[in-house]
DNA sequence: GTATCATTGATGACGTGTCATCTATTTTAA
DNA sequence: TTAAAATAGATGACACGTCATCAATGATAC
């Protein structure tokens, strides 16, 4: 097998593996991971159009608009008509929403810092310059970078 | 933005931009990303039980019996019952399976020469290494690791 | 030989991802 | 100012991916 194409499954499994890892973590708080990027997202953005949140996720592209639904009738997120442009909508996280985004973020940094340990001195730095070379440019490579450069809360 | 969440992101991001590249690519074969491995993997080890296919394959955990219900019914895949246990399922390609294998094939090499080139001089064997860690002994490493340990056709 | 257990595969259910299409609203340009 | 174009979001359609459950078949133990 030519080393590029187990590189191409190899990104496929960790993508797949990681996955499942955060979907058991997330399971007691009843959300998936791409709910949970949403509120995530929304935690570090308040308020978003669905446009805007959409370009900023990169678990889909698009308008996520049955995601967000979904949340908002489980009550992680309110949705108002936005008062300039009555087209968008404003998106924002309920308290429900803000008190679970700060119990995403405690599982987060415990996953990262378990697989930081594992990779204790593995070149993390050039991997992470390789994927941006494949990603640059593209919708979800674009979503990555603003939610690096953009504001965050805290 | 940690590093590890950086790297997260950056592996989801690539994963769904490659499979975007691989839809576009394929979509004139009338096949999927998941049913082009199906065939693939049926043309290097055919032929398989419904069981054995899923444990070669990364795109999917468990038995992918509506993945290949669905090749069978577009004709790449015959599948009959096994003569020594009735239970399981006798899966080969049929011809146009087989030309379709090699179209991918075709395809396939054009994407990884394409992403060679990309990547010249990048240390790909040491992220190689750094992905495994990441997947070793879980099902997706598992599949993987089998296909390339695994007997080829050629 | 029969009762129990394990294995194989099918299926229902649920939540994505992606694309195309539709409606409502706003912007633009004639 | 009103007709055309652009934009925001909703929705239908389709194929995953995952889990739980079920029926059929085969293996095991007594």
């Amino acid at each position: 097998m030519r080393q590029i194409e187990e590189m191409r499954y190899l990104v496929l499994a960790a993508q797949r593996e990681g996955s499942r890892m955060f979907t058991d973590m997330l399971q007691p708080m009843g959300i998936t991971t791409s709910q949970s990027e949403v509120i995530r997202v929304l935690f570090d953005f308040e308020p978003l159009s669905l446009i805007e949140l959409g370009d900023l996720l990169i678990c889909e592209t698009g308008s996520p608009s049955r995601l967000v639904n979904r949340l908002v009738k489980d009550g992680f997120v309110t949705m108002e008509k936005s008062k300039e442009d009555s087209r968008k909508v404003k998106l924002s996280l309920s308290y429900k929403g803000r008190v679970t985004a700060k119990k995403i973020i405690e599982v987060e940094e415990a996953v990262y810092d378990s697989i930081s340990a594992k990779l204790k001195g593995a070149p993390v730095k050039s991997l992470i310059a390789l994927l941006w070379k494949q990603v640059q440019g593209k919708p979800a490579g674009n979503a990555l970078e603003r939610r690096i450069s953009g504001k965050s809360r805290k």
